[in-house]
RNA sequence: CGGGGCGUAGCGCAGUCUGGUCAGCGCGCCAGUUUUGGGUACUGGAGGCCCCCGGUUCGAAUCCGGGCGCCCCGACCA
């Protein structure tokens, strides 16, 4: 892509509304536009880490097992009363009206709905163990929406629900999503902690809340220090596996959210007990029959007998995500984008477009690295060299290939790290084979 | 929803108390010159129902009334 053609609006100061680091980086980058309280427009370069997001997501839950569906936004209030949920949920959730004067609703969730489509085809338990989930758009209305995309009203989720013959299946089927958790957030570069939460509105007795620690976070937790150095996908199972031990392992290292964590109580000594802030990235309850059976979703079990299904539900907040990432890998120059959610993988900076040899050089690296997979976000502006840098340490890709005529006089180009600001002159072969390398 | 604040050019702001001389500044944008490896300098230019409606007044960005929007702090949530 070439940037004196891509819809790049960057910003040169923040935007007042903007508090944290996060909404401020997001909103200079040209990621994001406000609309409304607590609703964005995604522009392009914001809209490509959402996708990065939201298949590093997808990849996991099918490796996991789950099943990819799409369900609407706009849901009928009927089967919201059917759960007893359309009275229960509050403001919270934003109720229209059709033209008939029909009671509908945005969705915040879709438990429901998921459990319909479920009771209208199962109709064994031979057809068990099912997980299906979707990436769709909700609405809560939230009192205060704050923080960008962290906590706004509109938000793009993953949510999966599992259903399963009996007690011991769904809780499989949690602890299979619990590892999917565990390693999407971990291809995102983030460190997230699984801790004992509360299990609000949506139900049930099993729940985990996935944090990542962050000064910014809305809520206070808890943890053993010991989670502070501790990779616990070093020695995963795979997802066929038997999971009860390395659940195990997980949960029995201390983390507890504000909720849950009674101070004095913990089982962890205060010398050894991390208080920390954190942003809650994922949420998963198993909460066993509480919408099939109001719902009466059941299937044949192995006797012939109807067996109401077991259920979970699964949720990762894939927008929020993109400004937690921020919050987690940024520095005073911008954003810092771990490889696997970039916008682009490489910036290819020409320091002066309208020279034959350095758009020459820089023809000849951006076809190459394109035929060689990459993204390339291509600086052929007009502009000044300060300028270029600032916005592409601004935006934050992995990688900067800068080539100017200085360079190019001694046949060397500039290799940028952005993560490490190391800078290497290098041969346009080996920057070539370092890029495409890896 | 309680408490607080804000709304003037794309962005950041001054002007509002003390009505007129008030449509301003910086950045950005456009044109030109200049500069050419970390937001270059100069010149010229475009761009504003001063959030909206009503009122007071000879006269309102400014005073009064009523709306709307947005932000912050608190109680709730992916």
């Amino acid at each position: 892509m070439r940037l004196s053609s891509f819809f790049m609006p960057t910003l040169k100061e923040s935007p007042a509304d903007a508090q944290i680091v996060s909404h401020k980086l997001m909103l200079r980058a040209g990621m994001i536009r406000q609309t409304s309280a607590g609703i964005y427009a995604w522009l392009p370069l914001g809209w490509r880490v959402l996708q990065k997001i939201e298949q590093i997501v997808r990849e996991e839950q099918d490796a996991a097992g789950a099943q990819e569906i799409l369900m609407p936004t706009i849901q009928s209030a009927d089967l919201w009363r059917e759960s007893g949920r359309y009275d229960d949920y509050g403001k919270e959730m934003l109720r229209i009206t059709d033209r008939h004067d029909r009671d509908m609703l945005y969705g915040p969730t879709n438990e429901e709905m998921v459990t319909d489509i479920f009771r209208g085809f199962v109709r064994s338990y031979r057809q068990l163990p099912l997980n299906l989930y979707h990436i769709q758009w909700k609405f809560r209305d939230e009192i205060r929406p704050r923080f960008g995309v962290m906590r706004g009203r509109e938000f793009l989720m993953k949510d999966a629900y599992s259903f399963d013959i009996d007690a011991a299946g769904a809780r499989r089927s949690y602890q299979t999503m619990f590892l999917a958790y565990l390693r999407t957030f971990a291809r995102m570069g983030l460190k997230a902690i699984p801790m004992r939460a509360d299990t609000g509105p949506i139900g049930g007795d099993l729940s985990h809340e996935f944090i990542i620690l962050a000064e910014t976070g809305e809520s206070g937790v808890f943890c053993h220090r010991d989670w502070m150095n501790l990779d616990v996908l070093a020695d995963a199972p795979g997802y066929g596996d038997d999971l009860q031990a390395f659940f195990d392992k997980c949960t029995g290292i201390y983390a507890a959210t504000d909720e849950k964590h009674v101070p004095g109580e913990s089982p962890v000594p205060e010398d050894q007990l991390v208080s920390a802030r954190g942003i809650e990235v994922g949420h998963i309850f198993y909460f066993g029959t509480k919408y099939s059976k109001p719902m009466n979703a059941v299937v044949a079990g192995p006797d012939g007998n109807p067996v109401l299904a077991e259920m979970g539900s699964y949720g990762i907040g894939v927008s929020r995500l993109a400004g937690a990432i921020i919050e987690a890998s940024h520095d005073d120059h911008g954003i810092i984008w771990p490889d696997s959610v970039a916008p682009f993988n490489v910036g290819l900076v020409n320091l002066k477009p309208g020279d034959s040899q350095t758009d020459t050089v820089c023809q000849d690296l951006y076809h190459k690295l394109r035929a060689a997979g990459l993204d390339v976000l291509y600086d052929d502006r007009d502009e000044r060299p300060g300028v270029k840098f600032a916005d592409m340490d601004l935006i934050g890709l992995p990688w900067q290939l800068v080539v100017g005529p200085r360079g190019l006089k001694n046949g060397t180009v500039e290799l940028k790290r952005r993560a490490t600001g190391q800078k290497e002159e290098v041969s346009e072969e080996f920057a070539l084979t370092r890029l495409i390398g890896g």
